[in-house]
DNA sequence: ATAGGGTTAG
C-alpha cells in the first residue's frame, strides 16, 4: 500500500522494488545499504547509521527508508536529521515532500511546517513547485488533506499572501481539491494582520461563494475586520447574527469588540461589553487576561492610570494574574504621561515577580526617554538591553533612528541606518528611510540636507526598493516647507511618472506650500479644483484660511471660515489660526472672543491657543495688558481646560506670578 | 484566532 501512497509520476520506486525482487540473491549496493540502514535505524544505532550515510547516499535510498518507516515518524525524523547533516547530499523535492506527508499523517504539524518553510525559504522552491511535489506524493486513499493546509500556513507565515491564495486557487481549479475552511481562515486572518482589509472582504466573499460554511473562527475574523475599520455597530450586530445562526460567540468574539472599542477610545462601550459578557452569554463566558489587558490599554492611552490600575486590581481579585503584557501596557502608560518614577517602580515590581523585561518594555522605555530628550538615560537602558542579550527588533531600530534624528544626532542616525543595511537588517517597508528623509528636511542647512536625502534614496534604489507614496509625500512637504516650490512640483512630477497616485495629504502639502511661498490666489484656484473632485478636508481649508490671514485678505478669510462652519469642517487649528489673526491685526479681546466661540462649540483650546494669547497679550500695545491682566488671562484659560504650554509659562507667566508674590511679601 | 512597544507625508 505504501508504494501506492508514495508512487509518483516521476518516482521509480515501483520499478526499483521489482528490481529488488528479481535480484534477491544478488543484492545491489543500494539494497545492501537499505538493509543495514533499516537494521541500525530500528535499533537506533546512530553511530553506525552515520557511517553508512556518509557514503552511498541517494535520493532513492532516502525515499525507500522514509517509506519503510512511515509509521514511526520519530525514526523517520531521526533518520532525516542525520541525512541533513551529510554536507554532500541535498535531498530532492520529492524526498522532502514524502517526509512532510509522514509528518502530517502523524500529526507533527509544527515539524511539517518547518520543512515546508525550508523548501521555500532556503531550498528556493516556489510555492507552486512545492504544491506539485506534495500533490505528486499525495494519495486520496490515505486521507491526509492537511498537507495543503500546511502549505498555505507556511506561505502566510512568511507573508507570502499571494502565494497562499494561488495555492488555494490552483488546487481548486487545476485539481478540483478544496482546502479546508481552516486554511481559508488562516489566509483571511493574515490579510487582516497585514491590513489588507479590502482584499479581506473580497476573498471572504469569494470563499462564501464557493459554498463554505463559516465557523466561529470565520465570524470572529469578520468581527475583527469590522473593528479594524471602526465599524463597531456592525461588529455588534454581527454578534447577534451569529447567535441567530446558532453559532455561539466565545471570549475571542468579545475580546475583539472590546479591543476595537478601546482602540478608538470608546472605553464606555468596552466596559459595557465587559460587564455584560456573562449575561450575554448566559453565564458561559468570562473575561480572561486578554479582556483585561485590552481595557487597561484603553485607559492607558487616555492617560487614566487610576482606572488602569484598578482594573489590574480587579483582575487579580478575580484570580487572573497580570502578565507581561499587562505590565508592559502599564509601564508604557506611565511613560506616555511622563511618570518615569511610576514606570520604573513597576519595572522593579515585575522583576520581583519573576517577570523579565522583554524587548517591548525596553523599546517603550527607550522611546519615551528619547521623546523627552533624555538621551543619557536612554543610552543607559540601551546598553542594559545589550548587556542582558535582549534582541533588537524593527521597533528598536526605528526608535533609535527617529530618536537620534529628533535629538540632533542625525549623522549618528544615518550611520546606524547604514550599519543596519550592511547587516541586512532593514525592513522593506521604507520606514527608516522615510523617517531619515523627514528629519533631514527639518535639520537646517538646506543644501547639505538635500544632498544627504539624495544619498539615502540612491542607496535605497540600489537595494532594489522604489520610493513609495510616503517618500514622495515627505519630500514634497519638505521642499514646500523649505520654500522651494519648484522642487516640490518636480518631485510631484516624478511621482506621477513613476505611476504613484497622489493622495489628499500630498495635495494638502502643495496647497500649504503655495499659500506660504507662491501665492494664495494660486492656492485658491487649486483648492477650487480639488473641491470639484471632492478631494479636500479640514486641513486643506485650514491652509487656505491661514494663507488668507497671512495676506491680510480679511473678507476672504471670514467668508471661508463661515463656509467651513456651515460644512462643519472646523477643528482646533481653524480656531487657532483665527485667534492668531485677530491678535495680530486687532486686539487681544477679539482673539479671546474667538477663543470663547471655540469653547462654545465644544473645542477645548490647547497649549497653542495659550501661547498665542499670552505672548500677544504681553506684546500688545493696543490692549495694554497689565501683569494682573496676563495672570487673569492665564487663569481664565486654565479654568477652560487648557494645559499651559510649558515654555510659555516658564518664560512669561511664571515670572509674573513670582513677581506678584514677591511684592505681596 | 483576540491583548503590549515604533508616528515617516497635510
Amino acid at each position: 500500500m505504501f508504494l501506492k501512497l508514495f508512487s509518483t509520476k516521476r518516482s521509480n520506486l515501483s520499478a526499483r522494488s521489482v528490481h529488488f525482487g528479481k535480484h534477491f540473491h544478488h543484492p545491489n549496493p543500494e539494497d545492501i545499504a537499505f538493509s543495514s540502514i533499516c537494521v541500525n535505524l530500528r535499533q537506533r544505532k546512530w553511530k553506525y547509521l552515520d557511517q553508512i550515510l556518509s557514503s552511498n547516499l541517494t535520493n532513492s535510498l532516502v525515499n525507500r527508508v522514509v517509506s519503510e518507516f512511515r509509521m514511526s515518524p520519530d525514526l523517520v525524523l531521526g533518520f532525516y536529521k542525520r541525512v541533513g547533516e551529510q554536507k554532500s547530499f541535498s535531498p530532492s523535492l520529492e524526498c522532502v515532500c514524502m517526509l512532510i506527508h509522514v509528518m502530517i499523517s502523524s500529526k507533527m504539524y509544527e515539524d511539517a511546517l518547518i520543512s515546508i518553510n525550508n523548501l521555500m525559504q532556503t531550498m528556493g522552491y516556489s510555492h507552486l513547485e512545492v504544491l506539485e511535489g506534495l500533490w505528486d506524493s499525495y494519495d486520496s486513499e490515505i486521507w491526509c488533506p492537511n498537507v495543503f493546509d500546511s502549505l498555505i500556513r507556511a506561505c502566510t507565515s512568511f507573508g507570502a499572501l499571494n502565494s497562499a491564495y494561488e495555492v488555494i486557487i490552483n488546487l481548486r481549479t487545476e485539481k478540483g481539491f478544496h482546502v479546508s475552511i481552516h486554511a481559508w481562515n488562516n489566509f483571511l486572518n493574515h490579510l487582516i494582520k497585514s491590513n489588507e482589509l479590502n482584499s479581506f472582504w473580497k476573498k471572504h466573499a469569494e470563499m462564501i461563494s464557493y459554498g463554505y460554511t463559516e465557523n466561529i473562527y470565520t465570524y470572529n475574523l469578520v468581527i475583527n475586520a469590522l473593528c479594524k475599520e471602526i465599524r463597531l455597530q456592525e461588529a455588534i450586530s454581527m454578534f447577534y447574527q451569529m447567535l441567530k445562526g446558532g453559532i455561539y460567540p466565545n471570549v475571542v468574539t468579545f475580546n475583539m469588540i472590546i479591543n476595537g472599542a478601546c482602540k478608538v477610545s470608546n472605553i464606555e462601550l468596552g466596559l459595557k461589553l465587559f460587564r455584560k459578557m456573562g449575561v450575554m452569554s448566559m453565564g458561559y463566558i468570562n473575561p480572561n487576561s486578554i479582556t483585561f489587558n485590552c481595557l487597561i490599554n484603553g485607559y492607558c492611552k487616555l492617560g487614566d492610570m487610576k482606572n488602569a490600575e484598578s482594573l489590574k486590581d480587579e483582575m487579580t481579585k478575580r484570580g487572573i494574574q497580570p502578565n507581561l503584557i499587562t505590565y508592559a501596557t502599564l509601564v508604557d502608560g506611565y511613560l506616555r504621561k511622563g511618570c518615569k518614577k511610576d514606570a520604573f517602580m513597576l519595572c522593579s515590581l515585575m522583576v520581583d515577580k519573576g517577570i523579565a523585561l522583554n524587548n517591548v518594555v525596553y523599546n517603550s522605555i527607550i522611546h519615551w526617554l528619547f521623546f523627552e530628550g533624555d538621551i543619557t538615560t536612554a543610552s543607559v537602558f540601551l546598553s542594559y538591553m545589550i548587556k542582558t542579550n535582549i534582541c533588537f527588533d524593527k521597533f528598536t531600530n526605528s526608535i533609535l533612528v527617529t530618536g537620534l534624528s529628533r535629538n540632533g544626532y542625525l549623522n549618528q542616525a544615518l550611520d546606524y541606518h547604514k550599519w543596519l543595511v550592511l547587516k541586512n537588517l532593514v525592513d522593506k517597508d521604507r520606514f527608516l528611510e522615510n523617517a531619515l528623509v523627514y528629519y533631514l528636511f527639518r535639520s537646517g542647512n538646506d543644501n547639505e540636507s538635500v544632498l544627504k536625502v539624495k544619498q539615502v534614496l540612491d542607496d535605497m534604489i540600489d537595494r532594489g526598493l522604489d520610493l513609495d507614496t510616503i517618500t514622495y509625500g515627505t519630500m514634497i512637504d519638505g521642499f514646500s516647507k523649505q520654500g522651494s516650490m519648484s522642487n516640490a512640483i518636480r518631485v510631484y512630477g516624478d511621482m506621477i511618472k513613476e505611476g504613484k497616485k497622489p493622495n489628499l495629504v500630498i495635495y494638502n502639502s502643495i496647497v500649504d506650500g503655495l499659500c506660504k511661498n507662491l501665492s494664495v490666489d494660486l492656492a485658491k484656484i487649486m483648492v477650487d479644483e480639488l473641491k470639484k473632485l471632492g478631494l479636500f478636508d479640514v486641513v486643506t481649508l485650514n491652509s487656505l484660511l491661514n494663507g488668507f490671514c497671512a495676506n491680510w485678505k480679511v473678507n476672504e478669510a471670514l467668508n471661508l471660515f463661515f463656509q467651513m462652519q456651515e460644512a462643519k469642517l472646523v477643528n482646533k487649528v481653524t480656531y487657532n489660526i483665527l485667534v492668531n489673526f485677530f491678535c495680530k491685526i486687532g486686539s487681544i479681546q477679539e482673539g479671546r472672543e474667538v477663543m470663547e466661540m471655540m469653547v462654545d462649540n465644544g473645542v477645548i483650546p490647547d497649549s497653542i491657543t495659550y501661547t498665542i494669547l499670552v505672548t500677544n497679550a504681553c506684546k500688545s500695545k493696543v490692549d495694554c495688558y497689565s501683569r494682573e491682566d496676563v495672570i487673569e488671562l492665564h487663569d481664565d484659560l486654565v479654568v477652560k481646560g487648557v494645559k499651559p504650554d510649558g515654555q510659555t509659562y516658564d518664560s512669561i507667566v511664571g515670572p509674573l506670578i513670582d513677581e506678584e508674590s514677591f511684592e505681596l511679601l
